[in-house]
DNA sequence: AAAATATGTCAACAATGCTGACATACTGGC
DNA sequence: GCCAGTATGTCAGCATTGTTGACATATTTT
């Protein structure tokens, strides 16, 4: 368990409070703000958006990924996701084949030139992690990692690790 | 310094390359979306959205900031900014007052109800932090924190933590 | 008085979310 | 084989939040 917190009493309104991690709050505000904005400037060149990343990142990691599953990862709707899809199917960076078992369904894979996108922004996004991790300490990846992971919305923690640990095992070569 | 990163010999290109952390970036994309989606909720009651609560979260910890300030905290553009500032002020969340040094200026401070929503919301936000830190363990605020500056791009770094740092000082009571 | 600064505003547009309705193709149960 | 359900695509329309560029006003600085 971790430490108690340190409590006050509000002079005012005589109710007690901790004081809220402001540090934190605004830290996640600006890494992300960097973190993604990095990878746009990547994305911007061939005329993408974050929206094309994150679709191209999991069909990267998921190969084969149908589009129901995707839908459920992002938490968008049809309509937003399919204009973003066919914007990387025209472009030559993703490709559908029809499903095997189930015709219905299209599975996604990445071309060549759409791994080497996938992998282009994977890296600028690796670097920077690895300098952030380098500068926090050798033994901060496990206590980083955990936290994230907590961050997650109850409901979805155990499907959200399992789809980490899935594009773990697929490894990038189907 | 970090542990050496595994290093592998690609066998096709023939060029080292280290495994990027996938399941970092990931877990960063899911955190902050479940992070960011639960003041979501908070806010449509109020009929705001996101670019409304990060005006005022900053504004309510650094009373008396100015207009060119914001943009700056921000990275946006005046027009973007003066809509949803136009609606916090109409809301009766947020004041202006004519700066006493040089009268151009608008320092922007919360009203009572601003302050209120502001803090409704940094708390919500606080409960999720703090949940994950509980969970992470007793030892990881520090390293999280360290790992978050550190994904700050070096420009800004300073200009970051200075500003984390002020608000801190200030306190919420001005 | 002139130049620079801080701010506001207008018009137009782009990216990415949303809803609801409807069409097509395929599967699976009966 | 039929029919209900499922997976997907698509159309029209709309909201939020970002962008650019131009121009207006008030105030300060030189």
């Amino acid at each position: 368990m971790s430490a108690p917190a340190l409590q006050r009493l509000d002079p005012v309104r005589q109710t007690s409070h901790v004081e809220a991690p402001y540090d934190l709050i605004e830290l996640i505000f600006f890494a992300y703000r960097d973190f993604v904005g990095e990878a746009d400037l990547v994305l911007a060149a061939y005329g993408f958006g974050r929206a094309h990343h994150r679709v191209l990142h999991f069909v990267d990691r998921l190969p084969g990924l149908t589009i129901a599953e995707l839908l459920d990862i992002l938490r968008i709707t049809k309509q937003s996701l399919n204009r973003v899809l066919r914007d990387l199917i025209e472009g030559g960076f993703i490709e559908q084949r029809t499903g095997v078992a189930d015709r219905r369904r299209r599975l996604l894979v990445t071309t060549r030139s759409g791994e080497a996108l996938a992998r282009e922004l994977a890296g600028v996004q690796s670097a920077r992690i690895a300098k952030a991790l380098a500068e926090a300490g050798v033994d901060t990846r496990m206590a980083v990692t955990r936290f994230l992971a907590g961050m997650v919305g109850e409901g979805d923690r155990a499907h959200v690790l399992e789809l980490v640990a899935r594009g773990r095992i697929n490894g990038s070569h189907l």
